[in-house]
DNA sequence: GAAAACCCTGACGTCGCGGCAAGGTCAAGC
DNA sequence: GCTTGACCTTGCCGCGACGTCAGGGTTTTC
């Protein structure tokens, strides 16, 4: 019933549920002293080594580096060690509200996805899928599917309270979203200098709420993102977007 | 009035939110096309290029790796993508848990370490912790100190199931842990033959609860977390347990 | 006596870039 | 014209915690 105590490397990590590559490298970065060899070179180590590997493994499972393990079990600790994890609350704090808010756009896209529309855009901030939803999101409309792309450019480099004002201006265009792609989509492959440039933007701009000629122009600018929009679009596009605006702006005035 | 519309790397990654060496990496890895050289050699980009960029910055946002949005953009998508989300979904519902086991972890160690104990043996379930508190945690008897490790270790290693036994069975030596060490402590240094080995076994079995020569140890041995146990204590000390749980034995038949 | 299962060292691969070296280019100010 | 500073180029090492060979030797088991 004597116990001899000895193991090998391999019994030694299962013993903790660890590879023995990764007790290996425990022993080069110092945090597990070498033991002592056989006449053939294995690893020899007593089951009481079993009890710090597993110490290790508990600190390092905490989200510690394994130089900080070094430094907790060399002794740098008391205070060190308070701080050291409250720094670390923080970190996993954080992380937890990344992977939270990565799961809610994710269950977005999702919902999108399942709902039969590809919505390979990528993630959308939540209000923006639901006016999606409302939008021309079920037409195929080639320039609908561009402006999702561009909706989804906006979302992203855009703050947020600019984001309101270009939500609103969507939902006042909403009853009108078919016709507006329709009169886009014919301008295509139009050149900018057809005639019928003018009177789709006369169309336009009676189709666009005013408010597109209001607060939000400034605020694109302030990012490039009506520049990024109208590179995006074919010339006959442009020109006939820009002339609406000129035209929504006039009303106004 | 006339836009050009090329921009060079930096002011593309800029209104993206991205560092050049970044873009510089998607164009590496296939997931941007490398775009027209100027005279010099600088990259020109047009603005619609920042449109796929914030495409690319979207999906990995995600959490998806590079090679995967390639894919996706590749048009692998369709059925695939919703594939891919998915399993991304159930990976990140998996990381959250952790997440969240890691904190409620520290949470209990730093509640225990803000308290004065050092506590610098990881992270231990929060039942152990509770029954540390009341244990011998605030005594300094060298033998509770590796018993504490040895929870911790038990901790580690066993299942849960396995766990609750042993948390009873320290429930029940409770109210006697300060003299269980005390006996423990005196045998430290000394030759397991000493006569008073025996008398410590008879000392500990009337202390310690009978629960503890029952299920426990064949519950413990199926991990070799007994030997463990023994291995790292003193011969005498080791001894004297063997001995006393031999008596336990001996008064439950 | 041969296969399977273990051990050793050493070195490269992972992932998404960051950072540096060692240059070339360009606009502005002196 | 010359410098300064802000850009750009390619190329390569570094990170963190191991995984995964390659190319050996050893021990256990059938």
């Amino acid at each position: 019933m004597v116990f001899t105590g000895t193991v090998r490397i391999g019994e030694l990590a299962a013993l903790v549920g660890v590879t023995p590559r990764a007790v290996r490298h425990y022993h080069q970065l110092g945090l597990l002293p070498e033991p002592a060899r056989r006449s053939n070179g294995y690893r020899e180590y007593a089951l009481r080594d079993a009890v710090v590997l597993a110490r290790i493994r508990r600190l390092s499972e905490l989200g510690l580096g394994l130089d900080e393990v070094r430094n907790v079990l060399a002794g740098t600790e008391g205070r060190d060690l308070v701080e050291v994890l409250e720094e670390l609350d923080d970190d996993l704090g954080r992380q937890e509200a990344v992977l939270g808010e990565r799961r809610t756009r994710l269950a977005a896209l999702l919902a999108q996805a399942r709902a039969g529309h590809l919505a390979a855009d990528g993630p959308l901030s939540p209000e923006l899928t639901a006016l999606l939803a409302d939008l021309g999101e079920r037409s195929n409309s080639p320039m609908a599917a561009k402006d999702r792309e561009h909706l989804a450019y906006f979302d992203t480099v855009l703050p947020e309270e600019t984001r309101g004002d270009l939500m609103a201006v969507l939902r006042g265009m909403g009853p009108h979203a078919a016709q507006v792609y329709a009169v886009l989509d014919a301008l295509a492959d139009l050149h900018p200098d057809d005639p019928q440039v003018r009177r789709s933007a006369a169309a336009l701009a009676a189709l666009l709420p005013d408010t597109l000629a209001a607060h939000l122009p400034s605020h694109l600018a302030a990012h490039q993102a009506a520049e990024v929009y109208f590179d995006d679009l074919s010339p006959a596009q442009a020109a006939a977007v820009r002339d609406a605006l000129a035209l929504l702006r006039a009303r106004r005035a």
